[in-house]
RNA sequence: GCACCCAUAGCUCAGCUGGAUAGAGCGCUGCCCUCCGAAGGCAGAGGUCAAAGGUUCGAAUCCUUUUGGGUGCGCCA
């Protein structure tokens, strides 16, 4: 179905069209003058100049044309040529009632549906969950979800790093500890325990002491490097040991993407696309895009136009493993051979220059048109200091200790309640909450810019925040049960909105196309997070001006049911896609 | 050095294919529960949109320069 403003767009656009002009002009959209009309449509300006039209004129003959459309309750002539728009009653009431039976709730629905594969994982295995995976988790989530709702089939892969220099760094640094490991032994080949000899937080200890003395030692990187090498290369021991490292991460990220409720359709990593560089490799030497560079093999991408330079692509290092340059590429081939026909990487911003030469390699050697493979990049958590974010002693912030922290947050904040939940209740609901300030409050953030980490903000639960969208929906259903009705009774009952409060809360139900469609086709969750936030602010304004459940007249009574029961909808629908679960009360 | 991003209210941020009086949340001030859930609603104070030029009937938005921050630039991912 139409939202409303596409509605008025449609009406507007043939009236200039009617003047021969585009009907792209005719685009209406939210009012900067809400006290002068709910829409307004800038375009005969624009149109005049370009037709080297008087704009006056010109909207003036537009306004004819829109007086005698039913659609518009009123039209008015300002300044130089805005136009100030009122949808009619029998409008509103129209397109309230096709929102009711629409199937897909208002949604925006692409015409075809795409097989997308969305990549917002991409944790090193030995290395725990911290904030900086917050982001990537949380919006990769949410925009699947945005995908789904617009009928894209899409999944998400979580890439796991686990074939990188990392894993030499590891085996190099267990080595030296206990180098009477049987994994060590090169007599050995087969028959390895199945007991890991490490658990996860002994790769967590081990990880970033490798890291620093390989940053320093020169002879320690060396170690790490040949030890990725022989690993990748297929030494028993070293793959049997890396198993473990795998196994015991695994299970790990499980428990905490779980908490966060982010789930990935596939468990994949760089390292299961290693059986297929080899066959990748002899296809760019095929076509002639290999070349040989300082004992390494690349593919150069950069080219003439470009305004910096773009150092060529990575494929095999000079001592024979490979890194994430060959890792990704590989795992383009691998997703066109399963049927992918998009990819979209939620991965930090900073990150920009690789995925256009992993794109440019891939769209050489034929795998996707470069408009097929996204970067959909997130800005920097950053420090109050605006340095990226660290903790007072200096480390990352992990995200189980945060979530530890909002948990507790909401647990207090409930205790002020009632009382009428009981400790397990309230544990539950606590964690809904808190989860829910947690994701909204990086939702809602534009993608693409960096933003100050604050801890304050991401356990506060007033104003535009996670619980105040629940508050809202948790209180409708509640209105609903009170009036004895349900939401599938109401959403039978007319709806015919008239004090303000009410138009108000049926204009913001029919713009929910808009912010879904903006969502999906700029990757930008926060335009969802807006429109709910002016959804829920709309109902609690008409909650506070109009009575629902005891109203006296029957009519009026069930068309406040039915504006109620259609916010409900949509409301749930819209948390569902941010990630948010709605408690029962709370 | 080269390239990219950012600078809007006390704080955190929207708005940027140019358009009427620049918005939100927090914080601050004052109201609103004998009535469906006050994690709520209403009202108010608060801004040379970093600075200077330019394009335009019209610039927070486009162009140039400057200042101040941030980021990236072949064997880490």
């Amino acid at each position: 179905m139409l939202s409303l403003s596409e509605r008025l767009s449609a009406a507007v656009g043939e009236a200039f069209e009617a003047q021969g002009l585009d009907a792209s002009y005719g685009a209406v959209k939210v009012s900067d003058r809400p006290d002068l009309a709910p829409y307004q449509c800038n375009g005969a300006l624009a149109a005049a100049k370009k037709a080297k039209q008087n704009p006056r004129q010109l909207a003036e003959a537009v306004k004819a044309k829109l007086d005698a459309d039913e659609a518009f309750s009123e039209v008015t002539l300002a300044g130089p040529g805005f136009l100030n728009l009122t949808p009619s009653q029998g409008l509103l009431d129209g397109l309230l009632g096709e929102l009711q039976q629409d199937e897909h709730q208002g949604a925006y629905r692409r015409e075809t549906s795409e097989k997308v594969i969305l990549d917002y994982g991409g944790p090193n295995v030995a290395k725990p969950l911290h904030v900086g995976h917050l982001r990537a988790a949380i919006i990769g989530q949410s925009l699947k979800q945005i995908f789904r709702r617009a009928g894209d089939e899409a999944v998400g892969d979580i890439h796991l790093g686990d074939w990188g220099l990392q894993m030499g760094q590891l085996i190099a640094e267990i080595k030296r500890r206990q180098p009477d490991l049987v994994y060590f032994d090169r007599a050995v080949t087969e028959g390895y325990p199945e007991e890991s000899p490490v658990s996860v937080a002994d790769l967590a200890e081990i990880y970033p002491v490798a890291s620093a003395a390989c940053k320093e030692d020169p002879g320690r990187m060396a170690e790490a490097q040949e030890a990725t090498a022989e690993l990748q290369a297929g030494r028993p021991g070293y793959r049997a040991l890396w198993q473990h490292f795998v196994a015991v991460s695994q299970e790990a990220l499980r428990a905490d993407y779980g908490r966060l409720g982010v789930e990935f359709e596939l468990w994949r990593g760089e390292a299961s696309v290693h059986d297929l560089i080899e066959p990748m490799v002899d296809e760019l030497a095929e076509q002639n895009l290999l070349e040989f560079s300082d004992g390494a093999r690349v593919v150069r991408v950069a080219r003439e136009d470009d305004k910096k330079d773009i150092p060529p692509l990575l494929i095999v290092k000079s001592n024979g493993s490979v890194g994430y340059g060959s890792t990704d590429l590989a795992t383009l081939v691998e997703r066109k051979r399963d049927g992918f026909e998009r990819c979209v990487y939620v991965v930090d911003k900073r990150q920009s220059e690789h995925f256009v030469q992993v794109f440019r390699a891939a769209a050489a050697m034929g795998l996707y048109p470069e408009d097929r493979m996204e970067h959909a990049g997130f800005g920097t958590m950053n420090g109050k200091d605006g340095r990226p974010f660290k903790t007072r002693e200096g480390g990352v912030l992990r995200l189980s200790d945060l979530l530890a922290m909002v948990d507790e947050k909401a647990e207090e904040r409930l205790k002020e309640g009632d009382g009428s939940l009981t400790g397990e209740e309230r544990a539950e609901v606590a964690r809904q909450v808190g989860l829910a300030a947690l994701k909204f409050a990086d939702l809602s953030n534009p993608r693409t810019t960096d933003y100050v980490f604050d801890v304050d903000r991401f356990v506060a639960f007033e104003g535009k925040t996670g619980p105040y969208l629940l508050y809202a929906a948790v209180r409708i259903g509640s209105v609903l049960s009170r009036a004895g009705s349900s939401e599938e009774e109401a959403l039978g009952f007319a709806a015919a909105p008239a004090e303000p409060a009410e138009r108000e809360l049926a204009m913001q139900l029919l713009s929910y196309k808009d912010a879904h469609r903006g969502a999906y086709e700029k990757r930008m969750p926060h335009l969802l997070c807006e429109h709910a936030f002016s959804l829920a602010q709309a109902f609690s304004r008409f909650y506070a001006a109009c009575r629902i459940a005891d109203e006296e007249s029957a009519e009026v009574k069930n068309s406040r049911l039915a504006l109620t029961a259609l916010t409900s909808r949509q409301l749930r629908d819209i948390l569902g896609q941010l990630g948010l679960e709605i408690p029962p009360k709370m």
